[in-house]
DNA sequence: CGCGCGCTGTCAGCGCAATGTCAGCGGGGC
DNA sequence: GCCCCGCTGACATTGCGCTGACAGCGCGCG
């Protein structure tokens, strides 16, 4: 999971950044309103954090954009204002959950689970795939209930795999979802991460669809 | 829309109930947890309005019972209580979204629109002809209900052909539409893979005009 | 501050599914 | 009845995706 944080105030956008890389998502920063909609346009994320007072662009009318021009994404905004006015207006104009100053980043982070599970159509945090299990909270992963030691990238890997079950994910969209804007790499890396997947999940859950991309098995 | 009102405080639930109505809403009231989950099970609603703290069956048990049925419903929790904990905990159970009382009334009916809203883009796109049928976002094909397992250029030739349904197309524009510039094919590649994909398909669905093109059948 | 280890991307080679080509055939249209 | 378009099965080729080896990097530990 690849996610946009637009946040101005630089301590407040390292500790968001720091927070979410150690809950194991890719992160990219925007620092004002034009260089998130630029960022959104290019790159494909799965989820934004958005705080309204940004520079050059304030969050709701960059959200307001973002939703005029077909955008899905969901979006997660941060205010420091709290009245109730700020958030019906925020929610109305596309938002898909909302969050005063100073919260609890473990709420945040629960609520980011809950926008990014939900837009995937699930409605809980345990993802199941026949034997295999993963759970977002503890991020875990067990097969036939014997727990498996993960690296961040094959979780990251595997997670996005199951948020999209039932179809099959091509190997670029992989390359774009698990990176930040960093690197560029080859897909090769996607096979070689995959390989060392499926090694460790011992069964064959993950199915090649040669042309189409990879499955987790339906079961 | 329908939705099911959870709520044992007689008083909180009239105030709901009316000002759910007034917003154009089918609103049903269940009084504890047993009987909005028998409500949940029998009845068909579009979201649920969900107080944590219910007598018989409390709020998270009821959510969980939920979630672990396979119900995909949207939920939104309402609760006396405001730590951080709970709310996450609550979040993590399934709820879609999460309210502390006191709350204004308009910030509800802005969270219900966007849980409301969210739901109903889960729509997947399917082209169907006939026992055909071809959803584009996972990128499978069934006849009679019966999975097939295409190639990626199968798969390709099919979309073109549905997409373009009523009109025949020539072979030469599959040709200029399939492959990307690279290699110039000859227009028996077309009739090779037509060939696997009709024998694939089973049923004759794609009609030669000869002279014109390929349709699919009207169906 | 240096060392080592685990993680991860790249490379080269290989096997196999996918797909284009070819040659022969059948049938529809004029 | 002839001719040409389109179909088919066999075969060749290509390129996708898998694998094992290796090297660079970052991080923790001594």
């Amino acid at each position: 999971m690849r996610l946009l944080v637009a946040e101005d105030e630089p301590h407040i956008a390292a500790d968001l950044r720091g927070a979410l890389e150690q809950a194991g998502y890719a992160v990219d920063l925007a620092v004002d309103g034009e260089a998130a909609w630029f960022q959104a346009e290019v790159e494909a994320y799965d989820a934004m954090i958005l705080d309204l007072g940004l520079p050059r662009l304030d969050g709701l009318s960059l959200l307001r954009r973002l939703r005029g021009a077909g955008s899905t994404m969901p979006v997660l905004i941060l205010t420091a204002r709290d009245g109730w006015r700020e958030k019906v207006e925020g929610i109305d104009a596309g938002a898909d959950d909302y969050l005063a100053k100073p919260f609890r980043m473990e709420e945040l982070l629960a609520r980011l689970r809950a926008i990014l599970r939900r837009a995937a159509g699930h409605a809980s945090a345990l993802l199941v795939a026949g034997p295999l299990e993963l759970d977002t909270r503890s991020r875990t992963v067990a097969v036939d209930g014997r727990a498996l030691a993960l690296t961040a990238l094959e979780y990251r890997l595997l997670a996005y795999l199951l948020h999209h079950r039932g179809r099959a994910v091509p190997a670029g969209e992989l390359l774009d979802h698990l990176y930040d804007g960093e690197a560029e790499r080859e897909t090769n890396a996607i096979e070689a991460l995959l390989a060392r997947l499926r090694r460790k999940l011992g069964t064959p859950l993950i199915e090649t669809r040669r042309g189409h991309g990879y499955v987790i098995a339906a079961a």
